[in-house]
DNA sequence: CTTGTATGGTTCGATATCGTACTATATTAT
DNA sequence: ATAATATAGTACGATATCGAACCATACAAG
């Protein structure tokens, strides 16, 4: 049953595609989100979590744009999202000797520690769903969602 | 390659792969989102375009709780959303015959026009996309998306 | 050195999100 | 029929998001 005001365009079904990819990843996010925020105290929120997770992987000491773009979220949010660890206690932001415009982000003890605390909390859930979408499933899953976003992040 | 009491343990990678999916699945929801609403007018947001569309493709007549189930989203948020909605006369809530605390959700003509219009004002950049991401790529992604949407619906 | 412009970051205000608590109606058990 | 419980929806408050405007410093041109 095709909507029957245009004909079948093949680039308007390939639109629609795309629209279902969109919504779905947009379902997936909420949901995941939702699950995450369960496991945290606190009040953390995932974007809290997911920049102590980013330093603890990748290494701290970067700045609050760096932050922004990794996330690509607009740096005023970023800049509340950082306000809120720093009240915290989870991170420090110190004066960049580099630049005197900018600042640097480092993890504290604490910080690097609710991250593990985190990751325990929601790990369950996580390795809960393996059997269903492992390796295999996630494997065939990446490198589509890589291209995807780097297309939107082009396409800004 | 060794398994020791280091955390190159399957079940850990195998939950770190699956931290890497939903990390760019946020990621992809982040940009779609501000695309999307950057082609938008007057603060509409993804979720007041989503629920417009959803009851174009699907048929109006539904309740606001049905709504917050297809969003995944708490059925306070969908009340705010639906109140902008009815704010701005895009749709129009009655109550439900059938169930003295309900109500149903009609879309308007103005709802209807609002909705196709954006979505040809967000068209031309999906379609220039499609090149890149197109049919064989969606049809693969969609249905590793939907037994993962699958799953965390499940996981809540 | 001064001036113009670009960049890193915050402030502020409007709106969104969502948990808690509440109201009203429906349903179920007795 | 009444009481207990469940469900649909809203009110409210705390916090998050993000664009516009702003400040401070950096950098480039003359």
């Amino acid at each position: 049953m095709k909507r029957s005001a245009s004909p079948d365009n093949p680039e308007i079904s390939d639109a629609q595609l795309m629209f279902d990819v969109l919504n779905e990843i947009g379902i997936i996010s909420q949901l995941s989100r939702a699950l995450l925020e369960s496991r945290l105290q606190d009040g953390l929120t995932q974007q809290h979590f997911g920049v102590l997770n980013h330093m603890v992987r990748l290494g701290d000491g970067c700045t609050p744009l760096e932050m922004a773009r990794a996330f690509q979220v607009p740096k005023t949010s970023m800049s509340h999202t950082l306000a809120g660890l720093e009240k915290r206690g989870l991170v420090t932001m110190q004066p960049n000797p580099h630049d005197g415009r900018g600042k640097l982000i480092y993890l504290t003890d604490a910080g690097r520690e609710l991250r593990s605390s985190a990751i325990s909390a929601i790990a369950p859930d996580v390795i809960a769903m393996i059997p269903q979408f492992g390796r295999d499933d996630a494997n065939a899953a990446l490198p589509l969602l890589r291209k995807l976003r780097v297309l939107l992040d082009e396409a800004r």
